[in-house]
DNA sequence: TGCTGTTATGGAAACGATACCATATCCGGT
DNA sequence: ACCGGATATGGTATCGTTTCCATAACAGCA
């Protein structure tokens, strides 16, 4: 029933064939030390023939070195998750690691045996890209043998490094073009905050701005609820059912702005004539969508690919100290905020 | 400059901590023969003392199995790629393989790259996410020594176990179902036939659709392209500009549709009154865009759910021959298409 | 002729696990 | 008292590489 699936082709079958020994197979394989050109010939034309190609589980055991990098995302298929992960492995490709995935579809036991799966695999470093940092995962991390970077949640107060976007001040930021375009009361549509940095940091950059310009905040218009649509839906109904409705409404992402909009749509409130929407994030479609959606943008594939910069250093021995390094962000104005009468 | 990144807790070490030898250590890891209980006690003390976690790279250079999978993935960016990878992720780390992911950026050289890297690395199956088969492609499969599965695209008759979409059906029933809403002349907003899937099958269904109804195809309606939205927004205004214009557009992704109805809308045509144009995909934001989007729907997630599934059993040598999976589609009627007089 | 340094080659000990084999002890049954 | 199976343990070859070391041939040079 069980086959053997590779080929029994070892470098010790390559120097029999090739009449030479292992050793100077090794050294052609890895271009090393001293080979005649005329046997190194010899080697090469066996290699072809027979399509060997060295093991790397015997190279990694004996180098003691796997060129694995570790990558835990909570959940793949969304679209930050893609554009981290497509930023990341390049970088990383180019510098000769593979990747190592775990998705763990949000479930944080898996994570925490995930990283175990790392230690056992050897890995040369792990980039964790986190929702929620519990106890757990700060000692899990604090016991890796090898470089963590985090993206997208600040671990640098735990000796980690992290790669993070400054979420408080561009939610400010957009809070801030809010008030400028006269609106006064504005709805927040918020997420749960076990989410560090789109519950919270998000929610506080809104409540900076609002005190900023001596706006008081209304809790009845402050929703927190999930990521997907009907989360938005719901939000939208609360506001709307709460007394006086608000002139604009901030969602903390670009889904929750096109859930919001449509349910708006639904009833009867046009965007931006009736009701101004912003959101965060500027996911491709946020352009697209009609009315094109107001909204931060992030570079969410040169944040993976920093992040991955920032490990390769750390395996490469280069650094020592945790860094904590903030990406930008940009206020993208389109349609679907509009000025009122202040 | 290089430290060494893994403590050296061999099983060796553990093995003369707990006064016993290495076998017994290795049968309490294993959970094999015979140990009694009082000195797998003291083992598991000294492992848990020592954090000791036994090294994947030697267990698998001896049991010549590395449990890799490794996943060739053109773009890991885009929404079907995340839904492929989410679904077969799931499937294999259930049954405790681990992924190993190159994401080429849509460069066939680096794909091929990628499949000696995995020889090296001695995965244990292949799954391939591939927009293009070339001979080169066909080739360097051929010579892996691993089942290898490929996804969305057919290379069944290459002996090669494929799971893939019924592209053509599905093209052919939307269109029929454009046709049966009255309409006669419909565009289509296609993409180049390089990607055989969407390109050519999506293209032949319409052409079979409506062949079966006695409607002639105008070449002049018809376009190809790429899969952004500058393309949706080109292809849109040949279609208009090029005579007389089509009553329905069949986009053959749902990106496609959302770009032409964005460029409908800025040339004043409003989707689906004067116009009705249909996606294929059913990316999320098909059902919650204004107006929500008529498109095909396919499980992506299932795709790579069942590929993987199939990839698990060849290495399980539990089937020989190459299998060919169709899944399957589904209407989604919604708002972008309405019936006009026949 | 005898040195020294460069070029060239092969033998063998690691790397850290598994698994086979030999051996030892215990215990109940005759 | 002896046997045999079940229980328990340890020694060691092995997986396929790299790398260190020993050795050798050969050149140039005093």
């Amino acid at each position: 029933m069980e086959t053997i699936p590779y080929p029994v082709t070892r470098i010790r079958d390559v120097a029999s064939l090739a009449k030479t020994s292992v050793s100077t197979v090794s050294r052609v394989l890895n271009n090393s030390g001293y080979v005649k050109a005329e046997v190194r010939a010899r080697i090469e034309a066996v290699i072809a023939e027979t399509g060997y190609v060295p093991s790397s589980l015997a190279k990694d055991l004996q180098r003691q070195q796997s060129s694995l990098v570790g990558v835990i995302i909570p959940k793949i298929n969304s679209y930050t998750s893609g554009e981290m992960v497509a930023g990341l492995s390049s970088v990383l490709s180019e510098q000769r690691y593979s990747v190592l995935l775990a998705s763990t579809d949000n479930h944080p036991q898996s994570e925490l045996e995930s990283l175990k799966l790392f230690r056992e695999k050897r890995v040369n470093g792990v980039l964790l890209l986190g929702t929620e940092l519990s106890e757990a995962h700060r000692l899990a991390m604090a016991q890796m043998p090898v470089p963590v970077v985090v993206i997208a949640q600040d671990a640098a107060r735990h000796g980690i490094s992290s790669v993070l976007q400054d979420e408080r001040a561009a939610a400010a930021a957009l809070t801030r073009y809010l008030l400028s375009c006269g609106h006064r009361r504005i709805g927040l549509l918020g997420v749960h905050e076990f989410d560090i940095q789109v519950g919270v940091e998000r929610k506080q950059g809104f409540l900076d701005a609002l005190r900023e310009a001596g706006v008081e905040a209304d809790p009845g218009l402050m929703i927190q609820g999930g990521f997907d649509f009907q989360s938005a839906a719901r939000g939208v109904d609360r506001i709307l059912d709460q007394g006086r409705a608000p002139s604009a409404i901030l969602a903390v992402t670009d889904r929750l702005a096109v859930g919001a909009i449509s349910r708006l749509a639904e009833r009867g409130i046009v965007v931006p004539a009736q009701m101004s929407v912003a959101g965060m994030g500027d996911i491709d479609l946020a352009a697209v969508f009609q009315p094109r959606i107001t909204t931060i943008r992030y570079d969410y594939f040169q944040t993976g690919a920093r992040a991955a910069s920032l490990l390769v250093d750390a395996m490469q021995g280069a650094v020592a100290a945790a860094q904590k390094i903030i990406m930008g962000y940009q206020l993208q104005i389109r349609d679907s905020v509009r000025t009122v009468g202040g």
